[in-house]
DNA sequence: TACTCGATCGGA
DNA sequence: CCGATCGAGTAA
């Protein structure tokens, strides 16, 4: 799992590329390459949920890289994040895209994911695959969604994006 | 206990 | 552009 052992910004672009694969109660097994991703880079994050310190909420993000984060936004859609970096230190990359699906809310809805998934580590109901093909390019661009952020938060290209299919 | 707002999405 | 929909966080 070295991958997510990285610096959140720096494993939110190596993941791009990489394979979920999801595998349901009842056998069925989903495979979705990523093709976008956002990191969420500590307490000093404006952006980050954990940077008003340890809440019941946020103490998932604290747990060793390789643990699942998904919560709900906006009383609708379900978010899946892969924790990442030291213990203790709050960090964690955004799903935001895979093939097949774009955009937070539909990747969850397209792999079954909700919240019987947070606070697990990777490995059993979901896990990564890395079939050896990498995206030929990869875009960096601002977060999405983070007014609340201070200016230079929401500045900073931490979003990573590849075009459904870019490989080699 | 009241109130606010969100790492979004789909429909008007 | 607006409404959906609900839990975490904050204030009281």
């Amino acid at each position: 799992m070295c991958i997510l052992d990285m610096p959140a910004p720096e494993a939110a672009r190596a993941l791009v590329g990489k394979i979920l694969v999801r595998r349901l109660p009842d056998g069925r097994v989903i495979r979705a390459r990523i093709t976008e991703t956002e990191a969420y880079f500590g307490e000093s994050d404006t952006a980050c949920h954990a940077c008003h310190g340890r809440t019941p909420r946020t103490q998932v993000l604290y747990r060793p890289a390789g643990t699942i984060y998904v919560y709900l936004c906006y009383g609708i859609h379900w978010m899946l994040n892969l924790v990442t970096g030291p213990e203790d230190d709050p960090q964690a990359v955004l799903i935001r895209g895979v093939e097949g699906a774009s955009g937070p809310g539909r990747v969850t809805k397209y792999l079954s994911i909700d919240k019987s998934l947070n606070d697990t580590p990777l490995g059993g109901g979901l896990s990564l695959e890395d079939d050896g093909r990498a995206p030929a390019q990869i875009e960096a661009s601002p977060r999405v969604g983070i007014g609340y952020a201070s200016p230079e938060d929401q500045a900073r290209l931490w979003r990573f994006t590849a075009a459904d299919g870019d490989l080699r």
